[in-house]
DNA sequence: CATAATGATACCATTTTAGTGTCATTATGT
DNA sequence: ACATAATGACACTAAAATGGTATCATTATG
């Protein structure tokens, strides 16, 4: 089971490379061959930020994409609600009909409780703290 | 993203009805009829129950499964590793190669943090906690 | 007008999850 | 003995999610 699955992953990592390069244009070719992901791939994670608000991008020669917003503002949380839908850990549901114990039951109480904490925790980290540390776009 | 797989749940549930029948011997048909769940799926999910010692089987007519170990020793972490193998949240690699800054990457450090605490959950839920609230067995 | 970029979107491949089906084995009761 | 009712083992299929590719259109630059 994978709480952020490759999409996600990539896109962290590329807002990572793109934040760090402070207003320099950045396109899916250049970011693709020095982070080593597929090309195709990238473009559209990167095009899928452009229309989130999250990245700015400008068409034809001497374009790509640029940041469209503080790095202290995109959360994990936030990317992987973009990629990966809304964040929920069980349906607990019965059959395709909602669990007719739903309000009262201790074990969906709990895994409440955990989603809760888990979705605090992934709002905690943004792409600032990440590149804070200055490891990210390192290739190889 | 799911926390808890279809599988899991129907194990989850399945053994909170055969921990409140105290000693009785439940049937795979009866089972599936009274929480309405796939007959064959179910059986197969109590047999893997059965070989990891959770459950004892009984072949031939009037066989069954009843439990084997104490539940308050069950937890969800152990019902969930069963049948979704261990519990990881991000390989964070890089394209198959292991990440080369792994040992300092903040998000890294992060999302092994938010595990800990996961795990450390769902192995506090055991299914004598969950039977308690006397809810489950319940249909529609 | 060639070129180098993104936009949109359809398509394909792989993996994981969900679910079914079948035949063998075993215990019970008549 | 035999019908019956249960599990064991396991192969198979179906559906959904994820990962990845391809193509054509559009747009800005020089
Ligand atoms: S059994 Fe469905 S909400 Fe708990
Ligand atoms: S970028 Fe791979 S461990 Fe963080």
């Amino acid at each position: 089971m994978k709480l952020i699955t490759k999409q996600t992953d990539y896109a962290i990592r590329a807002l990572g490379c793109i934040a760090k390069s402070k207003d320099a244009i950045i396109t899916v070719c250049g970011l693709a061959e020095s982070l080593d992901m597929p090309q195709s791939f990238l473009r559209k994670i990167l095009q899928r930020l452009n229309t989130k608000g999250i990245l700015k991008s400008s068409k034809g020669k001497g374009g790509g994409f640029v940041l469209n917003i503080n790095p202290a503002k995109i959360s994990v949380l936030q990317l992987v609600e973009i990629f990966q839908g809304e964040f929920k850990l069980s349906e607990h549901v019965f059959k395709g009909k909602i669990c007719p114990v739903i309000k009262t039951c201790y074990f969906k109480n709990r895994l409440d409780k955990i989603e809760k904490d888990v979705k605090k925790q992934l709002q905690l980290i943004t792409i600032k703290k990440i590149t804070k540390q200055d490891d990210l776009q390192r290739k190889k």
